[in-house]
DNA sequence: CGCAACCGTGGAAGCGCTTCCACCGCAAGT
DNA sequence: ACTTGCGGTGGAAGCGCTTCCACGGTTGCG
């Protein structure tokens, strides 16, 4: 059988020590020219490759930051919410040349986000869909930031929630909707609840009645949810669902019983992906500076300096045709 | 400074030794009930979590298999097509206890395959957008599935791009098509070319002019791509662009021109994404099985057992309002 | 011309874990 | 009673890499 090649084999190779060949290949501390070129040599000679595992080991360092994303199943990694953080994270690690691992956290294993973080050759992780339970499970050491609700030990970053929400119904109401339904998040999901909370405030200032239905951020969820909502409130005049994905979902369902948007029912979603000025019609929503966001949680890992416990982001409206 | 506790620490505390405390942690060789519960109590007193990378190491194990899409920017990896491949392959890891990664390897740098692939911890490496010289550079050890074109030593799986492509041409041209022009994949991504083929014939075959616009499977290019087609050949009525993202960026771009869909020309994408029947007008497309195609490659890579060069899961025509 | 400073080098000790091997005491077999 | 066997155990050797440290051999300065 043919063993890869290991650091030593390159040193015997160039016929220096171990140590000489160690200081070349990670560039790290005095090597003569001469002995440079030599190990250069041996190592494309072998095709020898450094083993990561050994090396964080060794140097208790990390190279890798990760994304980890709860949920109930791994579908949700598809999301486009969890693609544009990924990218996010990754243009922050390759600038400090550390890769990025993307892990999906079973919801119902909240230890799991322990296991992740404490691992060597981690530097830190990116939390998407914080929960308290993985929260709480963390060792006093985890470098972790989250994109949503933090902790005492946990910093967190996130779009401003309830003012985006606030915006987007203030809006709806503006334009004389009188009976304003809403598909929310996850309920595992504290960051979500803000939103929740918006809502029931704007409901209690112009008097209508809440109408809550909930949601998981799917599209699939979102046309089942816009059944559910027209079925129980037949006289709804607007959703606003958490989630554009769930937003073009209620889209759907509803041009599936026949409701017009925006005539009868205005549709809006939270978010603004790349999908929102291209549906049928085009997504009113507010923004959501994910990439900003997931930045900012990735420095904060990192660099590790330290962060006031919750960084909000600021939400601007974009109005289009289904309000 | 607190260390973070160790497997000796946790076989100290138990007031075992440290070769009893791995063979309770790991659940391998035995133990009396008696040393089980000791170990158990002291891992749950120090909060200790077995160090990766160390097990890695000791036991040429690997905790993780890789999603590497490889690319010119971290932004390919907010791609659906992306997601649903992780997504898939997530899955099947689930099912064997390993871990997911997901890695962006930067197009200019085709050795960062090798080195992915080689790293301990790593199971093994499930590839998008194989390219030739990173294929070429891997050493002859790798555990690499491709979803696209392979070599001698990667399994490859992928749609049929020839047939898929096939058919909705002959469908664009049976609806009485006369000049269909083609978003075409990033040149540098060999299995692309297969579509491009299929399209040279079916323009042979019925006497149609070769129109062809180099695209990268987004949006924003889909976008730009329809203004050059039309610009360059105004007598154009149908675009077939590889790649629903993109055919849902011809179909913004044609909607700027002024020009009608499908009524003067028809649009038509690749990968029937969840996206493409919830646009304006819904997308008509082909369907790419890549949660199929993923798990295949995934399982490839993880039980090794020797596959065909290339398996190609088969495409159906959706048709919808786009044409 | 002698001493200090310095650069490049190799030896060796670990990083935290697994696993081979030798060992002990015990119950069962002859 | 004396082997045999076996489940449970600890000692110790590594996995591949980094890094501390000590050691010549040069250089440059007084």
């Amino acid at each position: 059988m043919i063993r890869t090649p290991t650091l030593a084999d390159v040193a015997r190779h160039a016929g220096v020590s171990p140590a000489t060949a160690s200081r070349v290949v990670s560039g790290r501390g005095p090597a003569s020219p001469e002995a440079r070129r030599r190990v250069a040599a041996a190592v494309a000679h072998l095709g020898y490759v450094p083993d990561a595992a050994a090396r964080a080991l060794a140097t208790h360092g990390g190279t890798r930051v990760a994304v980890a994303v709860i949920s109930g199943t791994p579908t949700a990694l598809t999301d486009p919410y969890v693609g544009r953080v990924v990218a996010a994270t990754a243009e922050v690690a390759a600038a400090r040349e550390v890769g990025v691992a993307l892990h999906w956290l079973p919801l119902h294993d909240p230890a799991a986000l322990a296991r992740l973080a404490h691992g060597r050759g981690i530097d830190g992780v990116v939390l998407v869909n914080p929960t308290k339970p993985a929260l709480e499970l963390l060792p006093r050491s985890a470098r972790v930031a989250a994109i949503g609700a933090g902790s005492r030990q946990v910093p967190a970053f996130d779009v401003d929630n309830r003012g985006g929400t606030t915006g987007v119904l203030r809006h709806l109401v503006g334009s004389g909707r009188r009976h304003v339904a809403m598909v929310t998040g996850p309920s595992w999901l504290p960051c979500a609840e803000r939103a929740v909370d918006a809502y029931r405030r704007v409901a209690r200032e112009n008097g209508y009645e809440v109408r809550l239905v909930p949601g998981d951020f799917t599209t699939t969820r979102g046309a089942t949810a816009a059944a559910e909502i027209m079925a129980r409130w037949p006289d709804t005049d607007a959703v606003f669902a958490l989630g554009d994905l769930a937003a073009l979902g209620v889209l759907d369902g509803l041009r599936v019983l026949g409701v017009e948007v925006p005539g009868d029912v205005a549709v809006a979603g939270f978010d603004d992906i790349a999908f929102a000025p291209l549906s049928r019609p085009t997504l009113t929503t507010t923004t959501n500076p994910v990439e900003q966001i997931a930045a900012h949680a990735a420095t904060a890992v990192l660099d590790r300096h330290p962060t006031s416990p919750l960084t909000l982001f600021p939400s601007t409206l974009v109005v289009r045709e289904s309000t």
